[in-house]
Parts: C-alpha cells; sequence; structure tokens
DNA sequence: TACGTGATCACG
DNA sequence: GTGATCACGTAA
C-alpha cells in the first residue's frame, strides 16, 4: 500500500532515507506503470551545507520547503534529472535523493526508454532512474500519494544489518558537511549506483 | 581521468 | 547581464 502522509511529514530525514530503502517507487505514464525496489538513498537537511535548501529558498528548491510528500525533481549538471522525496513538515526542507532502484516492474517499457537491452543500466543511478521511470521536471512539485508517481509498501523484509552507511557522492563542496554518513544502501544489491562514493 | 551540457544563483 | 558551478554518466 502507498505510504502515509505521516511517513513523510516527520522530522528525522536520515530515519526516513533509511526506511526508504525496500519500498517501491512507481510511476505511471500514457498507461504504462513502471518502477523498482529502492536500493540506495540520501538525506538531506536545510541545516547542514550539501543541501540545496542550506541558503533558504529559491525558485528551484521552493518545493522543498512545502509539507513532505511531494517530489522535488531538477536537472544536474545540464543533463540527468534527479528525483527527491521532500520530507518534515512546511518550512523545514528536508528531502531525500532516490539514487538506485531494482528494476521490478515495467522493465520492457524502462528498456525501451533507455534504448538498451542490459537491464543493469536502467536504474542503478539517480541520472538513469529518473529517465527510466519517465521522470522529468514536470514532475517536480507532485504529490508522492497520487496515481502518476508514489512509493508503496510492499512488506519487502529488510535487516537492519543489511543496509549500510557512507558518505554522501558528489557534494565535496560541503566542506565538513561531506562526511556525513548520510548515505544509505543495500549492501548486496548488485543495484547500487558505481560512483559508490570514493 | 576528462568533459558534455544548460539551468541556476550570486554577483553587481 | 554574466560567469562559475553543479546531489551525473559514459567513454577511455
Amino acid at each position: 500500500m502507498r505510504l502515509s502522509a505521516e511517513f513523510y511529514l516527520r522530522n528525522n530525514v536520515t530515519s526516513i532515507a533509511r526506511q526508504l530503502i525496500g519500498k517501491v517507487l512507481l510511476t505511471k505514464i500514457d498507461g504504462l506503470v513502471s518502477g523498482g525496489i529502492i536500493v540506495e538513498t540520501e538525506a538531506y537537511s536545510f541545516k547542514e551545507k550539501g543541501c540545496h535548501a542550506y541558503r533558504g529558498m529559491t525558485k528551484r528548491n521552493e518545493v522543498m520547503f512545502e509539507d513532505g510528500g511531494v517530489a522535488y525533481v531538477y536537472l544536474c549538471y545540464g543533463v540527468h534529472e534527479m528525483f527527491n522525496v521532500v520530507t518534515n513538515v512546511s518550512g523545514k526542507a528536508d528531502a531525500v535523493l532516490i539514487r538506485a532502484l531494482e528494476p521490478v516492474i515495467g522493465v520492457e517499457t524502462m528498456l525501451e526508454r533507455m534504448q538498451t537491452e542490459t537491464p543493469r543500466r536502467l536504474t542503478s543511478g539517480p541520472g538513469k532512474l529518473t529517465k527510466a521511470l519517465g521522470i522529468d521536471r514536470s514532475f517536480n512539485g507532485k504529490k508522492l500519494n497520487g496515481h502518476e508517481i508514489w512509493i508503496e509498501d510492499q512488506n519487502n523484509r529488510i535487516k537492519p544489518r543489511e543496509i549500510q552507511s557512507a558518505k554522501r557522492i558528489g557534494i565535496d563542496y560541503a566542506g565538513v558537511d561531506a562526511l556525513l554518513p548520510w548515505r544509505f544502501f543495500l549492501k548486496n544489491s548488485g543495484w547500487v549506483s558505481k560512483l559508490n562514493g570514493k
């Protein structure tokens, strides 16, 4: 079943990032459903320098300041759309970046969108998974409990010891905050992004 | 390790 | 207006 509003509204973005591992992200576009199991996430809090909201609200990040449970999608490096789950209550701009999925539903659709025949290339990175699921900036601000994009709990059993944490990737500009162990991933997944933080 | 790519944001 | 920068991916 779909995650409740309360799940997203909580004031602990690292807990939410950890709990999103094993949940299922889905989209339905032109009648085509596709998605997969979340295997890698990163937490961002407005209180630390790695976060787009650290310096306050701008045109780009304004949806981060809404109540949790909506999508924050932005363009990175001029090429890649990045999908985040906004969390916490309005005014407290926290978010979780979804970095990798295990593709499960609508694999044919995703292969088509990615112009590949290699499932491994579909969703093993934040820029790839958005393209595979058809997520772009038009999804910015959309609610995550609707019928276009949503997250389900399908009772996948993840043991705490299967989840590893590490520093986040690609945010060296954040100084000491770049060292926070706020990336979470399934240890033996094989679908985790390859940049893997070094 | 190098670089494409274009929106964004902090300047002024 | 302008220019440096960027929560990546691929190829080499």
